[in-house]
DNA sequence: ACAATGACATAAG
DNA sequence: GCTTATGCCATTG
């Protein structure tokens, strides 16, 4: 496993509040630029506990653009819906067409050394 | 081991 | 700008 799931979870808890990320972006951080795919997965695993107010799972979202992301889950026990709600709870706004602007509401990533820090942890844990 | 699938991404038509 | 096709990583049958 190239890409650790706890790592991934790990950094989505680092999106502060009013931001979002996309998938690309959370592989990339962590050193695979190409495991998109795999980013979702892992939050697909998330277990509901998480979910509730540990995991800010509803932060990622996928690419619609450039500069823009929306929402894609598909998932069942997290919709779409649901996403967008709490996303517009922390101020997030959607346009017309359930998109999300990146310039205005994109977290540019974390610190080097905080991922580098994450990595350690789940190195160490393991 | 092979094929299919999925909360993605990018290039091409 | 939207639809299709291809590539990717990891999981699952």
């Amino acid at each position: 496993m190239a890409l650790v799931f706890e790592r991934v979870v790990a950094l989505v808890c680092l999106i502060p509040p009013g931001r979002v990320v996309t998938y690309g972006q959370v592989a990339t951080w962590l050193g695979e630029p190409r495991a998109a795919r795999t980013v979702g997965w892992a939050l697909h695993g998330i277990s509901p506990e998480e979910a509730a107010g540990i995991v800010p799972w509803h932060r990622v979202i996928g690419r619609a653009g450039p500069d823009h992301g929306w929402v894609s889950t598909s998932c069942l026990t997290h919709t779409a819906a649901m996403q967008r709600a709490l996303l517009e709870d922390e101020g997030v706004e959607f346009d017309t067409r359930e998109r999300v602007d990146l310039r205005r509401f994109g977290w540019a990533g974390p610190a080097w050394s905080d991922v580098e820090k994450i990595i350690e942890e789940t190195e160490n844990h393991r």
